[in-house]
RNA sequence: GCCCCCAUCGUCUAGAGGACCAGGACACAGGCCUUUCAAGCCUGGUGCAGGGGUUCGAAUCCCCUUGGGGGCACCA
């Protein structure tokens, strides 16, 4: 079996191995790229907020970075100017952050291969450009968006197998140039792509058919604003930083043939490549970006990362959800840490199919970290959230007497930390409003709900207020007046929380404090006798 | 329409020709626990898209079909 197979089959490869044969070791260079420090970048552009897909993108290529003991780079795309969004630079900063993504070079972090935005860089891909266009490879296109859109509608109209550029401008005459130069019209630099042949090149996931060359239209390299397209200054960028491997979407796998062109016609050695699965919608349909539907029952479907955040998802709970979708860290096991993730990481484990975002499962997955904190520290980060909800300030929570009482109550009841609200209400609230018929429970009359709220006010001002005490003391309350305790216990869960389901009763008592016990207690019994007289 | 990628329970996944009548997790169903709701524990059903090969042996390798996804911009 001499046969090599143009894909890295891994039982006998290691991903270096591939990389190594991917980028050319076999021409006999002495120094390619899989022999540099690994070096792995995200590229977000200013456009919006930091997207899921995004952030899973960062997940994978830090990982590696860890993992390898290589860089992780952040590089800004700020190239489309009609799209930039004020604010998304520092959403996808605090987004990083809040990840626990750290990177080692990009914006406010510098570095030596700065900088790390593109538009910064102009004067270099201008250059290049010039280059590009002296030596053949590309040219000046004078053609105008209007006739660019009728072409593409006339060719699809004609069913056309390509829709694209017709390279109208490639084969302009010296003169033609002069001309069109000399009257000012705007122009395109585009690159001059090969129209015969086929471009080969390897992903360190998926197996990769040749691409037909002559299917490739001559991509915009420099816009007529003077702004290079992805296509072009992610090529330079990547090159002049020295990127070993590049972690990207699978959407852009079909516009690898114009990269590896392009860095041919520039005489470089081309990175390694892993296309890293989409994730799709929910339902399995279309690419989570796409559209925004809606999520799984009323919910609308998050799609940025502060959404999560603002949800109340834990960072935690999103990093260990995030690096289970396309890569699993155990057979037996979803859960792990981000230490146990770096080191167990490799590109070749990454499962290249597309997935559907289990949402039930962050659900699940959230609940758990929550479960996991302290009740210190589940009190801090349910702080923001209490407030937001209840529109006071969180120092005013904060002293609140009723606040150490709080995480213990909810945290086997949270999915997420904007839950905790309508469980624990009641804690800060000086009224609480509600439906007197609640105070009734199955099998027991208004008269008879009394009673026990009677009896249960008189016992629950003589005894100690603890804990250990009311459980006890309440069931043989229960016993003596011939209920059940579960019949004693709603009623008074209603008349101190005002609603029928709620945290644990005894917990909620020593949330709210003897004296709003009884006091609630006593405008409860009020509330029956209101009701037994009309 | 053309090109490319992908294919294991409903969903996320493990699986590298024999260790697989396919393992884990979520979700779902039933049970236990129980003062409500949860959480926790136990049990259960459900899957290798279909068809051809190769092989003593295929979830695993090859081909075809089907299905899904992505791309075809002076957006990234």
């Amino acid at each position: 079996m001499e046969l090599r197979k143009p894909y890295c089959d891994r039982r006998f490869e290691s991903t270096a191995a591939a990389t190594l044969r991917n980028n050319g070791a076999a021409k006999g260079t002495t120094m390619t790229l899989s022999d540099q420090p690994v070096r792995v970048r995200i590229a977000p552009s200013p456009t919006g907020y930091f997207h899921l897909g995004s952030a899973r993108t960062a997940l994978f290529n830090w990982l590696y970075a860890r993992h390898t003991g290589g860089k992780f780079i952040l590089r800004i795309e700020d190239t489309d100017r009609s799209r930039f969004v004020p604010g998304s630079l520092q959403d996808i900063m605090d987004s990083l952050a809040w990840l626990g993504l750290d990177y080692d070079e990009g914006p406010g972090v510098g570095g030596a291969y700065g900088p790390y935005f593109q538009s910064e860089r102009l004067p270099l891909y201008h250059e290049w450009a010039e280059r590009l266009i002296e030596a053949g490879h590309a040219y000046r296109c004078y053609c105008t968006a209007e006739r660019l859109d009728a072409l593409r509608a006339e060719q699809r109209a004609n069913k056309s197998h390509v829709i694209g550029y017709d390279r109208h401008c490639r084969t302009l005459t010296r003169a033609e140039r002069a001309e069109l130069a000399a009257s000012g019209a705007t122009s395109v630099v585009r690159f001059a792509m090969p129209m015969e042949g086929e471009t080969h090149f390897t992903d360190l996931l998926r197996k990769i058919k040749p691409f037909d060359n002559n299917q490739y239209r001559d991509p915009v390299l420099l816009k007529s604003d003077g702004f290079p397209t992805y296509h072009f200054a992610n090529v330079l960028d990547d090159h002049f930083m020295a990127i070993t491997h590049i972690l990207r979407g699978d959407e852009w796998l079909s516009s690898v043939p114009l990269h590896v062109n392009l860095y041919a016609a520039l005489g470089w050695e081309v990175p390694a490549f892993a296309h890293l699965p989409l994730i799709l919608d929910p339902s399995g349909e279309g690419k989570l970006s796409k559209r925004k539907k809606k999520g799984e029952g009323d919910e609308e479907l998050l799609t940025h990362i502060r959404e999560y955040r603002e949800a109340g998802y834990l960072p935690e709970a999103m990093f260990n959800f995030l690096a289970n979708m396309g890569w699993a860290y155990s057979p037996d096991t979803d859960l792990f840490t981000r230490a146990q993730a770096i080191a167990r990481f490799d590109i070749a484990d990454i499962n290249p199919a597309a997935g559907a975002l289990p949402l039930s499962k962050l659900q699940w997955m959230n609940g758990h970290y929550i479960r996991e904190l302290s009740p210190e520290e589940l009190t801090d980060r349910l702080l923001p959230f209490l407030s937001r909800a209840s529109g006071r300030p969180e120092a005013e929570l904060a002293r609140h007497p009723g606040l150490p009482y709080v995480a213990p109550l909810v945290a086997e009841r949270l999915k997420t930390l904007d839950e905790a609200w309508p469980w624990v209400d009641f804690v800060f609230q000086d009224h609480i409003v509600y439906d007197p018929a609640l105070l009734i429970p199955k099998g027991l009359d208004a008269a008879g709900a009394l009673a026990a709220l009677q009896a249960s006010r008189r016992l629950l001002a003589e005894l100690p207020f603890a804990e250990a005490e009311l459980d006890p003391a309440l069931r043989g309350l229960a016993d003596r007046l011939g209920l059940k305790p579960g019949q004693v216990f709603g009623i008074l869960r209603v008349a101190t929380t005002g609603k029928n389901v709620a945290p644990p009763l005894f917990g909620s008592f020593m949330a709210l404090g003897q004296a709003r016990v009884l006091a609630r207690c006593a405008e409860a019994e009020k509330l029956l006798e209101t009701r037994m007289a009309i």
